[in-house]
DNA sequence: CCGCCTCGAGTTCT
DNA sequence: CTCGAGGCGG
């Protein structure tokens, strides 16, 4: 099918439009910010390329949706503007080099402020009296909501020493985020609308007709600019100062100066406070100071050209619910994975969000269809945080049959969990070699998910030894596998046979066992033949090894299929033998040391080694009996908890010198 | 028996 | 990374 701008341009018009209105009028969006902006992005992106379709009327050249006919219109003396987004460095560069060719020079004041998610609202008072309160509508023409507004403790009804005439102060009107989860439950035990957001909230209260609404909602109000009227200072700094004066609340995020990279490095050191500042904030915006640069910069059809929002990735994505799936584990475990409508959340395209069990579809009361928020803040893993409307139809009920081999499943007695129990279950088998192979088992490299798929479909293997069987010609029939290939599989696979027992046992999938449990029980017995003849007593004489955990060893060695697997990979020619421990030194003798962040020229694998080869633990949570946290760059969370237990922080140049050595 | 400390298991996307 | 649950000390 061939490209058709013409088309193309037309229906993505339509498309904002559309969203426009239910941004505008109906403040009901169903698209998140970013997403709304790539729209915009990209019809802008084509009507520059294919300027014979521009249009006037096109929603890039005027400003947004329309006025709303229950609230009186006001028209704006002057136009507010909305402000021009970046989201990256380059772009905010861009935007400082274009102001310093203008301005020829390359020292100009900046001013930085938080931009805080709300709705924009311009006040004007004759006098030093409110008189008139009205929002941004299209940009030219906004609604009177001066009722409503009266009712905002935060917004004076009288300015003391304001100036003669008219006075027009704008900002954001918005809602803390504590007050939103205290709305949120006075309107689910309502039955009322949930808010999906903080600027919905508050753009949804402000639209009450009913003032007293209004009036029970908390919100608050950040003075950022001026419209029309008697504005005597000539820097943007001065007239933050006279509002403060004026009584109005300002954005107590504030950075001034004459420097990018000084804006730069706020950006990113800033991410990281943000959220726990009381109200939500999607960026910074940054100002040129001096009104008369400003004036010399000017403005364009849509946004001043001495101004730019700097965002930052949205890390919440409202989207739908298009399906749910069931995905089956290699312990045979049946998750419920919902399928959702692509949507762009902290920087990447989510498309699968995991349910990990039923209990949670109940929690959220989710049904397929369904709108929802997601969220992937910090954290790697997507995760439904709510439903924000019930739109779905479908009940969510757990398969009768397994999704991969179509025999019955079973629901463990009292367990929320629901089971796959036949053993040759191609999804369980798929699971089982694929965690054999993984990394932090016995590390087969070019042992990839497609290639193990490939080779269960075809049954070349359906357990562990038949790996080992595997030959040149079956691996060369493989899709997309070569001579090189092939031949790069088969010595990944001849490697991992010389692996350390406690890999092995890791790698096997014994419940309960994992890396941790395999590399105490392999130290403890030093070979496989050893642990196959332990007792339940002397498994038990383990630390850390329960009556759980050692009736799970115990089951396992003594199931007929695992020992015949067992001397099969014996055959192969695989360790079975674990080598002594290496000690380099006592450096860390009896210390518990966990990792957060990425530490440059080290993998987290290798780290740990190093504490153990100085005598030391690890773990993976932070807890009062950590020694201390080494944190590198990109901590998460475990940096937090260290602080606030008051456990230790070491750079990773200070965790090497404690051992004696070096990056 | 309770609560803390850990570990095991599942899972996303580039 | 987070949740759920086993191990174990108090």
């Amino acid at each position: 099918m061939s490209f058709n701008p013409a088309e193309e341009i037309a229906k993505l018009r339509k498309e904002i439009e559309h969203h426009n209105h239910l941004y505008y009028d109906l403040d009901d969006p169903v698209l998140s910010d970013t997403q709304y902006d790539e729209l915009y992005q990209q019809l802008k992106t084509l009507e520059e390329q294919y300027p014979q379709f521009a249009s006037a009327d096109s929603p890039t050249q005027t400003i947004g949706g329309h006025a709303s006919a229950t609230f009186a219109p006001v028209v704006h003396g002057t136009p507010m503007m909305s402000l021009d987004n970046s989201y990256n460095e380059a772009d905010v560069r861009a935007w400082h080099e274009r102001c310093a060719k203008i301005l020829a020079s390359n020292a100009f004041d900046l001013v930085l402020e938080a931009k805080i998610d709300g709705v924009s609202c311009s006040l004007t008072y004759l006098n030093g009296i409110l008189t008139t309160a009205a929002s941004r509508g299209d940009g030219k023409t906004g609604e009177d909501i001066t009722a409503n507004v009266w009712t905002i403790k935060d917004i004076p009804h009288r300015i003391a020493h304001a100036p003669a005439g008219i006075l027009e102060i704008r900002g954001e009107i918005y809602l803390d985020k504590k007050d939103l989860e205290l709305l949120n439950e006075k309107q689910a035990a309502q039955n009322q609308l949930i808010f999906a957001n903080t600027r919905n909230a508050a753009a949804g209260s402000l639209r009450q007709k009913d003032p007293a609404i209004t009036a029970q909602r908390p919100l608050k109000f950040f003075a950022h600019s001026f419209g029309s009227g008697q504005i005597t200072v000539q820097t943007f700094s001065d007239f933050i100062a006279d509002c403060r004066q004026w009584g109005f609340a300002v954005s107590p995020v504030r950075l001034q100066t004459n420097s990018i990279e000084d804006i730069v490095r706020f950006y990113h050191e800033f991410d990281e406070k943000r959220h726990q500042l009381p109200f939500d904030t999607d960026g910074l915006v940054i100002k040129v100071n001096s009104f008369s640069q400003q004036r010399i910069l000017g403005v364009t059809a849509k946004s001043p050209r001495w101004a730019i929002a700097f965002k930052y990735p949205a890390e919440q994505a409202s989207t739908t619910v298009r399906n749910v799936l069931f995905s089956v584990g290699r312990s045979g475990v049946i998750t419920p994975v919902a399928q959702v409508e692509p949507v762009s959340c902290a920087g990447v395209v989510i498309s699968n969000a995991t349910l990990h069990n039923f209990d949670e579809i109940k929690r959220l009361d989710l049904r397929i269809g369904d709108r929802i928020i997601l969220e992937r803040a910090g954290e790697v893993i997507p995760k439904i945080i709510k439903v924000v409307e019930h739109i779905g139809r479908q009940d969510i009920v757990p398969p009768a049959a397994c999704p991969s081999c179509q025999r019955p499943v079973y629901q463990a007695e009292g367990e929320v969990g629901y089971y796959c129990v036949n053993p040759s279950c191609p999804a369980q088998i798929k699971g089982r070699i694929l965690h054999y192979a993984s990394r932090g088992a016995m590390d087969i490299e070019g042992m990839g998910e497609a290639v193990v798929d490939e080779l269960v479909e075809r049954q070349f293997v359906s357990n562990f030894s038949d790996l080992y069987n595997l030959n040149f010609f079956h691996l060369l029939s493989l899709e997309n596998f070569k001579e090189k290939k092939s031949q790069n599989l088969l010595d990944g696979l001849e490697a991992s046979k010389k692996r350390p027992l406690s890999r092995l046992l890791f790698a096997l999938g014994i419940a309960f066992v994992g890396a941790k449990t395999a590399e105490v029980l392999a130290e403890r017995f030093h070979t496989l033949d050893n642990l196959m003849q332990a007792s339940l007593q002397e498994l038990q004489a383990v630390p850390d090894v329960g009556v759980v955990v050692s009736q799970s060893v115990y089951d396992f060695f003594h199931d007929p299929a695992a020992r015949e697997q067992i001397e099969l990979l014996r055959q192969t020619g695989l360790n079975f033998t674990q080598p002594e421990k290496q000690i380099s030194s006592r450096a860390l003798e009896g210390k518990t040391v966990v990792f957060t962040g990425e530490i440059e020229g080290l993998t987290r694998t290798q780290a740990e080694l190093l504490v153990r080869q100085h005598g030391g633990k690890t773990s993976g949570s932070v807890s009062a009996k950590t020694s201390f946290v080494v944190a590198a760059k990109a901590a998460g969370s475990k940096l937090n908890k260290a602080q606030q237990l008051g456990v230790p922080i070491l750079t990773p140049q200070e965790f090497m010198a404690l051992i004696g050595a070096h990056l």
